[in-house]
RNA sequence: GGAGAGGUAGCGAAGUCCGGUCAUAACGCGCCCGACUCGAAAUCGGGUUGGCGGUUCGCCCCGCCACGUGGGUUCGAAUCCCACCCUCUCCGCCA
């Protein structure tokens, strides 16, 4: 959500977000709104200043032992005035409610504009792809082979886009969930979180999924709430309508949760493997920062996540999202796409965000300033550290070996038992 | 599912029976400024809600609103009435 007095003073830099995100939205009629409520207010506010006023008189009238009937008389009519102009006001502020929820974030001047993930800006390059002396396989050729998925059976159990992972990768899915939070826990700082999975939908509203998005969530039948589609709407709304010092901040908490996702629209896409699951494993980072140094967080956080691919010695790729990939919230994000040998392509594996003051405008997270007496909305950013599903799959793909065993990374030896090769004989 | 208690500023809490100097809201804590001090603690003094409208670059100032949420009664509601939400305690059920 944005600041009203900003959406007043600036249409113009709305108008030309929108735009950029390719977005139809009618903003005017939201500022015709904002005239028509504007003047309502002004006539509701003399009236309610009469009778105050008058009704204050009543009372002094009243004490003295005197009639005040020529004043409650005439004060009755200004009541019944007041309540039909309070109708129309409130009519109008619900409609310019509803508008202002559907209005994106602003990009920083940074994003690219453009139209789709074609138009992403490439920031960096780590590691180089593996080279494979035999042609390599997918992930969901090798990863049933090796015996460890297995997705004809989560069709029976549940239908498409969920897997069944059993010994060996149900084991290595563990570790990289220990390992990622080991590592973001130990050395980055951050606050372990074991969150709800089911929210409430002022938490949905919170951090923007709803009321736009709700076709992306799993809703539950006859309750008003939500399967989490990221740990970020539950650990985001944490601190939802608090005051946090100034002390406090930069606040850093990382969650592993289960994520669920409609993925309604993406009908055809990814259809085979773990890509795009209804169900899979994240390991979250959320951060709470002052507005001065949200953007410094930003590239901190991002350094949170690929630190986890580096250990991993995965090559990965950063991208900055074009305008019109830019997530509804955010103002600036940068994926880390993992290189996956069986696709030869780069895909996404992390996405880190600053929503600026956009999610805690919505959600109500402010801070007590130290200097000074100000209560200001904080800023918010997260990003996942890492997508535990996708890195799976990087793993399986990048390590596989010419017998179509795996050769583990070093820094997940500990984690696995001290095993070093997954092969079927293992399993 | 049954019974009870409660929701007021950053936190705790008074006020609700009996509607009108109790809402920038008593009192306490916290926080900020100042005094004392070499400095600090302690102590003392002062300050400390947010939103909207007018005005403004911004502040100040003037006005309106907000006592869980939404309605109702009334000239006037924290206070009376109705509905709903949430929290806590006990009982039941339960991993």
């Amino acid at each position: 959500m944005l600041d009203l007095k900003f959406m007043q003073r600036q249409p113009d830099v709305i108008r030309e977000a929108l735009k950029a995100r390719g977005m139809d939205l009618d903003f005017d009629h939201f500022l015709t709104l904002d005239v028509k409520r504007k003047d309502i207010v002004q006539q509701v506010e003399d009236l309610r200043h009469e009778r105050n006023q008058a009704s204050a008189e009543v009372a002094e009238l009243k004490k003295a032992g005197q009639d005040a009937s020529s004043h409650i008389s005439r004060l009755s009519v200004v009541a019944e005035r007041i309540k039909d102009l309070d109708v129309q006001r409130k009519e109008i502020e619900q409609d310019m409610d509803a508008l202002r929820l559907s209005i994106p974030n602003i990009p920083h001047p940074d994003v690219p504009v453009g139209a789709t993930d074609e138009d992403n800006l490439e920031v960096k390059t780590w590691g180089t792809p593996p080279a494979f002396d035999f042609p390599p396989k997918a992930h969901w050729d090798l990863g049933p082979q090796l015996g460890g998925l297995d997705f004809e059976r989560a069709a029976k159990i549940t239908g498409s886009r969920f897997a069944l992972a059993w010994g060996w990768a149900a084991r290595l899915e563990r570790a990289l969930i220990s390992f990622m939070l080991d590592i973001q826990t130990g050395e980055h700082g951050y606050l372990e979180v074991l969150p709800p999975f089911i929210v409430n939908e002022q938490s949905m509203q919170g951090t923007g999924q709803l009321p736009k998005f709700k076709e992306d969530l799993f809703k539950l039948e006859d309750w008003p709430y939500y399967l989490i589609p990221t740990a970020e709407v539950p650990v985001t709304n944490i601190h939802r309508d608090e005051v946090l010092t100034e002390k406090q901040l930069p606040l850093g908490y990382t969650a592993f949760t289960p994520c669920f996702r409609s993925e309604a629209g993406s009908y055809g896409k990814d259809t085979k493997g773990l890509i795009r699951q209804h169900q899979f494993n994240k390991v979250e980072l959320v951060r709470f920062a002052h507005p001065e140094t949200s953007y410094d967080q930003l590239e901190l956080l991002l350094g949170h996540a690929e630190v986890i691919l580096q250990r991993l010695e995965l090559p990965y790729r950063v991208v900055t999202l074009c305008t019109g990939d830019l997530g509804f919230s955010a103002a600036k994000t940068y994926d880390i796409e993992v290189w996956l040998p069986g696709q030869e392509a780069y895909r996404e594996i992390s996405s880190c965000s600053n929503f600026l003051d956009f999610q805690a405008r919505r959600a109500n997270i402010r801070f007590q300033a130290l200097k000074g007496k100000k209560k200001d909305f904080v800023h918010t950013l997260n990003g996942s550290g890492l997508a535990v599903g996708r890195t799976l799959v990087a793993i399986i793909e990048n390590c596989q070996q010419a017998d179509g065993s795996l050769r583990l990374p070093q820094a997940l030896v500990p984690y696995m038992g001290g095993r070093t090769f997954i092969s079927q004989e293992e399993t």
